[in-house]
RNA sequence: UCGGGGAUCGUCCAACGGCAGGACUCCAGAUUCUGGCUCUGGAUAUCUAGGUUCGAAUCCUAGUCCCCGAACCA
């Protein structure tokens, strides 16, 4: 295995990662869906004569989750399917939430999932300021906006409800040039925040309450972590179609909940006459079941400390499944099995993360073995101090990735789930007097048990191997049922394992209703620390980021908290066990 | 009940007037030096009621249910 990891969670890593294997392209394409037939209706009148070009829009006031690599994920494939170009666009319109922190996180984040750098294609709103701020004024000359000295109060109370339609500003005919002399003191720092805004004039009784003369710029005395100090700043329905257009997107995929504000993101466009305007298509959002991806619910558990930070591996950040191990082919394979549909949104098992992540580290991850659980056998036929190797293959799935080696010797670690005194039918493990198979070893059988004359806790045990059988193989093919993994004690590293459960209870689904805040849907059982754990000494000095299959148990990621003689490991997903633990149902 | 959107296996997504199919999950079996992987077989769905049609998940009418929307957030 490589000690040069290059695909971990710490924070030195940026997009280059990539272990053979795990990038978006070693992942099934994405199937059909009916955005790309709208995109192919497009090519087909020839809507554009550029190319088509999409783009992911986050706001950076958060870490970058599973909800946004969805729409990374559909927007990238669009693109790519339609040899097109893929956007990251900063969606930095509010300053008082949004921090440079982010920004930069937000990028490395994306560009991890990608696998690769974003080149020259990654974009700021803020960098549009001038332009949007030119824009504002032509709609101001056009009589298409307005500023407003209606308090904020005011305004609410104008614009009605969904029952009783708004009633126009008293403001709102003031003259063009009236308008823009105030537009421009608004922008020269002469008013304090709400006590003007610059407002869309449209329709104050539509029934679309998005088209009641959208507020189009406020005063914020925030200053910009990129801009500076702009005393004002535009809306996200004005900034978001005329950044699109400016970069010249075809097609602004977003969530279903954008979709009333279609008409305004039309309506901009039209009115500045833009040529060959972007469309904006809404797709469903979805949902994980068991989930929660609201960033200030995710801020949260950051700053309560309730978990270790934006990557600790409970997080459904990117980060977070970064660090736990779960590959970025992973993740496209989960958002390309989902599909893209514009029904109702709904929630997904997180089986299939789950399924995703195996389907992915199977292929690649080295088999190696690691005893979570330590109960020491001593093999009393074997020479004292004889030592073995056995040149085991890394991956049965990929032999391509070679040998490892691997020593043996007299006194050995299982896993003291594969040891019962008194076993249920079909229990194929050891148990006084039963013979299994050490992987790729020996076969041997328990002749007896230790126990703590106190606590009458099994404390070791003794066996007998058959010499005939090197490699595991019995001479007579005798056919022996269980295969237990192990680790030479003399050899052991000793190790930290991290086994992680779900960081929310089963109840979170309730959460959003309830109105109980997020500790109380904390599984108290999400972390378990394993300090005494051992693994086979060929993981000595792994890399952080490096991802393994101890065999019979799960996968496992390097933490960056590892040190050469004592690995961190943090479990990423167990392997399936269903038939074994079916054994004990009955 | 003001506007917008949507209803297909338990879940997610297909089928675009012509045999309702795939994936996850579940069940049964085969194989196996990982109780993993792989393979085989099986179970489960067109919201309701009318209509058009040789033929409807698809088109029409009515109804029901669900989601989104009244920030100077995105």
């Amino acid at each position: 295995m490589s000690k040069q990891g290059s695909d971990s969670g710490g924070e030195a890593q940026g997009f280059a990662n990539a272990k053979p294997g795990t990038g978006p392209d070693t992942v099934p394409a994405a199937p059909n869906n009916f955005i790309i037939g709208l995109i192919e209706e497009d090519i087909a009148n020839k809507r554009y004569s550029r190319p088509i070009c999409t783009r992911f829009p986050p706001e950076p006031n958060g870490y970058m989750h599973m909800g946004h690599a969805k729409a990374v994920t559909i927007g990238h494939d669009l693109a790519e399917r339609f040899h097109g170009l893929f956007n990251l666009r900063m969606d930095d319109t509010n300053p008082a939430a949004e921090d440079l922190e982010y920004v930069e996180a937000m990028q490395r984040d994306v560009e991890w999932l990608l696998g690769k750098s974003l080149e020259g294609r990654v974009f700021h709103a803020s960098d549009y300021y001038p332009q949007l701020y030119a824009y504002a004024e032509q709609l101001i000359q056009k009589d298409h906006a307005y500023v407003e000295e209606l308090t904020a109060e005011q305004i609410k109370e104008y614009r009605g409800n969904y029952h009783a339609a708004g009633r126009p500003s008293p403001f709102r005919n003031r003259p063009p040039e009236e308008s823009l002399r105030l537009f421009r003191e608004m922008r020269a720092g002469k008013f304090a925040p709400g006590e003007r805004v610059l407002r869309a004039k449209i329709d104050p009784a539509s029934p679309n309450m998005n088209m009641r003369d959208p507020i189009v710029y406020r005063i914020l005395t925030d200053v910009h972590h990129r801009a500076g100090a702009w005393h004002i700043y535009p809306m996200y329905d004005y900034a978001h179609p005329l950044s699109d257009a400016i970069e010249g997107i075809t097609h602004s995929t977003c969530g279903k909940e954008f979709a009333n504000h279609r008409p305004l993101y039309d309506w901009f466009l039209e009115k500045l006459e833009i040529k060959e305007p972007p469309r904006q298509i809404e797709f469903a959002e979805i949902g994980i079941t068991g989930i929660v991806l609201g960033k200030r619910h995710l801020r949260k558990l950051v700053e309560q400390k309730i978990v270790s930070g934006w990557d600790d591996p409970r997080m459904p950040t990117i980060r977070g499944l970064r660090r736990r191990g779960c590959p970025q082919a992973a993740i496209w394979q989960f958002c390309r099995e989902l599909g893209v549909s514009n029904s109702s949104p709904g929630e997904v098992h997180v089986d299939r993360l789950e399924h995703a992540m195996r389907e992915v580290l199977n292929r690649t991850s080295p088999r190696v073995m690691g005893v979570l659980y330590p109960l020491k056998v001593v093999i009393e036929n074997y020479p004292d101090d004889r030592v073995e190797t056995f040149d085991v293959i890394k991956n049965p799935e990929n032999p391509a990735d070679g040998t490892l080696s691997r020593p043996f010797s007299k006194e050995l670690y299982i896993d003291r789930a594969d040891f019962m005194e008194d076993p249920p039918k079909k229990y194929h493990r050891l148990s006084p007097g039963k013979e299994v198979r050490l992987r790729y070893a020996y076969l041997i059988t328990c002749t007896g048990v230790v126990k703590d004359p106190a606590t009458g806790e099994v404390i070791e045990l003794r066996a007998t191997y058959d010499p005939l059988s090197q490699g595991g193989e019995p001479a007579d093919g005798r056919k022996v049922q269980g295969t237990l993994h192990w680790v030479s004690a003399r050899h052991a590293l000793h190790a930290e394992v991290r086994l992680y459960d779900s960081l929310f209870t089963p109840e979170v689904e309730q959460f959003e209703k309830s109105e109980r805040p997020i500790e109380e849907f904390i599984n108290p059982a999400s972390l378990e620390v394993l300090t005494d754990a051992v693994v086979e000494p060929s993981l000595r000095g792994v890399a952080a980021g490096e991802r393994v299959q101890f065999e019979r148990v799960g996968y496992f990621a390097v933490d960056p908290d590892s040190t050469p003689e004592r690995p961190v490991f943090n479990r990423t997903v167990e392997l399936r066990d269903k038939k074994f633990s079916k054994i004990f149902q009955k």
